[in-house]
DNA sequence: TCCTTTGATGAAGGATTCTTCAGGTTTGGT
DNA sequence: ACCAAACCTGAAGAATCCTTCATCAAAGGA
């Protein structure tokens, strides 16, 4: 792969004034919306900057190209989900097992729920150049910091194996991402059973897991 | 949604003759290897044909455009794999739940990993229009496959809960996901692995959602 | 106020892509 | 051998799309 892949989606240029950051932020904004609305397929630069309510120069002065555009709204938003989970991470150390997975399950769910539009919209592009290889760098963010956290159980059972954890979290972002593709934003009654579901997925999964190592 | 939309995705003409049929075969395969080779943003349907070793006059004589192709090669890889799990789901009854689960998901996973290239080229391609509909009836025929089968477990809990087989299927599916996406072949070692972590995965959530009805 | 930087515009070039269709080739029955 | 049906071809029309650049407007320090 040329070296020149990954140069190509840095941005362009970094707003100084006030106004080109608005601009920017819109043009953002107006990614999701299109992507939501038309799809991937019939998203366009040109859509885009019309949405955003700014020409298509203008956003090409921001971003090199269309893809790098992409990248840099799912960078953003993988980085949001990623940074909360982490933080939650650090503030349950030093409980009991159970406890500790509950909260970053429901912390997962809440990050993504919380603007599921964002989510289901990236969807659509996560599967692009680009895409499952950010996805694989924040899911190997994440492991750690589970793995971090983990260690210092109260509870101690042996350390959690390395790929039960790379497990447990793909089979939890699998069962959002089903649910949130589903359709209709679902309904709060719904959240709060998946919310319940997944931590209890999450947490006999551990356990059996744990328990099983010789 | 107009109506036009779904019988615009149905086959054109189904073939007569023998070569014909080598025809569709070979166009089919051709998708695979263009949506692994190029990605799904640089497949088109002049480059299908010419992997394919014809021209692109006969693509369209069998398929009315380039999404109804896309459709119908992903809904092929579909049913095979929702065959042969409910096939499994059929023969596994009326055995303990924990060997039921053993069973559902190692068909599940050799299913998947049988032909792994077709797997990921396609997820490439299931998030675009009619792909969401088509994973959500088969998750839901592979539902009820499910629990008819946990329906007669000789151990016999609680009923299975609804949302929970989902949640299950769902996660499998994620975790298989990511496995794939990751990258290179997974090495038979890997494969292995992710059988028995999976088989584990499935069996705990059940026996924790079963056994907290109340 | 004036001038340099920063930001915004949008028409147009160049490149792809999807899809059709008029005309040729092959097959299989009679 | 003959013919109708099935099958294949691939150049070309029509429609998008990505990206650039010459030009204009706004901002803010000197």
């Amino acid at each position: 792969m040329p070296a020149d892949a990954l140069l190509a989606l840095e941005p362009r240029k970094t707003p100084v004034q006030a106004r080109s950051a608005v601009t920017v932020q819109s043009i953002s904004e107006a990614t999701i919306q299109v992507l939501l609305s038309q799809g991937a397929e019939r998203l366009t630069t040109t859509r885009v900057a019309e949405r955003a309510g700014v020409s298509v120069g203008t956003l090409y002065q921001y971003y090199p190209n269309k893809r790098s555009l992409l990248f840099a709204v799912l960078e953003n938003h993988l980085n949001k989900v990623a940074a909360r989970v982490e933080a939650v991470c650090e503030s349950a150390r030093h409980k009991p097992l159970a406890g500790m997975i509950q909260e970053m399950a429901e912390a997962f769910v809440d990050a993504k729920m919380e603007r599921a539009d964002i989510s289901v919209a990236l969807y659509r592009i996560s599967t692009g150049l680009g895409g499952p290889l950010l996805v694989k760098q924040v899911g190997q963010r994440l492991r750690r910091a589970v793995e971090a956290m983990l260690g210092t159980a109260t509870d101690a059972k042996s350390p959690p194996d390395k790929f039960a954890v790379e497990i447990m979290l793909s089979a939890m972002g699998g069962a959002m991402r089903s649910l949130l593709e589903a359709g209709s934003n679902p309904s709060p009654a719904t959240v709060r059973k998946a919310r319940e579901q997944l931590v209890l997925l999450c947490q006999s999964y551990m356990a059996a897991a744990t328990a099983k190592r010789v």
